[in-house]
DNA sequence: GTCTATAAATTGATAGAC
DNA sequence: GTCTATCAATTTATAGAC
């Protein structure tokens, strides 16, 4: 193996383990002594492939934003029709429901929780475009549809916030039958307004 | 001035500026010398008033709750229609949607930052208290027009994660005409549900 | 590039005078 | 009840050997 390759593979195995850590207890909760020790890094050596705890904490969000560019790509590939993708959208969390109710959304409540700080901080923007990326996919799934472009903006926010809120509920009263029962609605929801603009599907 | 009156005013100091301060920094963020100097109390003083952090945090999120509680009873002695309690339920955001794009909501950050704690944990079951007592309100509004029981649960769990999640959209992108429309939009689609199983509107 | 040791700063909590 | 001084632990970050 060329050192360069085991280089990038420690720095891999940092974010993926801080990624992990992150999820389940936070930023603020999580040190870099444990991340090192999750990743079988020494502490001291954290340094050199991220300058500060925050740096560290930017790689984690670019590795989400990532996951997720991926999974949209494999949504769309999976299903020509919009409908099936956003189906698959608001049915993803049942994917993870365990996680879910115990940790919350790994993308919301990183938001949450990066967006408390200053709003200039590169944190904080990241942030925000984490759940940006869903927005806009959505967006593009209603625009696909017969939507008008502020239409498409409008309902892509009204599903990721109900999505959303949705986790938050779920995770804060622990109850994985309210995540269920809720997206299922929502799913429903969707489908309804959707009808409604959209006769292809009697077609 | 009786001495437990100005003790209780220092207790009551603390848990007003710890409540500011939790609101805008999160838990994590927030030292109890920040608290004590934003109260203008001595730190070694905070612990004759609470034991531990954790036990101001406690009382803050009591004060919370007594807050809403006031706050609900307030809208269901304005207002006999559960409708028009439902519709001031969602456009409160309103009133303080400075405070929400640039901190979220008071109530769904924290729940979402504590929850994040051991479940059995004193606060992570107060977060979870908090939340709730917004859908058990809700639920009861509903209750009182034509739903039944498991109907009235579903609808508050929809509205209470739709308005929460629209308040963490709208935070995280800093957007107050996204918190605006949504928050309208929200308002809107309740009604229509409503009109459906409540011919009473038109009466 | 890797790792140990440690500096420097922060912060929850306590001791003890008044 | 009130307040100062400080402890003890944690944690980000760096120095410097290998």
């Amino acid at each position: 193996m060329p050192v360069a390759y085991a280089a990038s593979e420690k720095r891999a195995e940092l974010v993926r383990a801080a990624t992990e850590l992150l999820y389940r207890q936070g930023l603020q909760h999580t040190t870099l002594a444990e991340v090192a020790e999750a990743a079988q890094v020494p502490l001291g050596n954290v340094y050199y492939y991220f300058k500060t705890k925050e740096a560290l904490a930017e790689a984690v969000i670019a590795s989400h934003e990532q996951s997720l560019r991926l999974q949209f790509a494999a949504w769309a590939e999976a299903h020509g029709d919009p409908r099936k993708r956003l189906r698959r959208l608001v049915l993803a969390p049942l994917d993870m429901a365990d996680g879910i109710v115990e940790y919350g959304c790994p993308h919301g409540s990183l938001c949450q929780e990066l967006a408390k700080l200053v709003p200039g901080a590169p944190l904080a923007k990241a942030a925000s475009r984490l759940l940006g990326t869903y927005v806009d996919w959505a967006a593009e799934q209603f625009r696909a549809l017969e939507c008008g472009p502020r239409e498409s903006r409008a309902l892509a926010g009204d599903l990721v916030a109900a999505i959303q809120g949705t986790m938050l509920l779920a995770h804060a009263m622990r109850s994985k039958d309210l995540l269920g029962h809720q997206l299922r609605r929502i799913e429903r929801s969707i489908e309804d307004s959707l009808v409604r603009r959209s006769p292809r599907r009697h077609a």
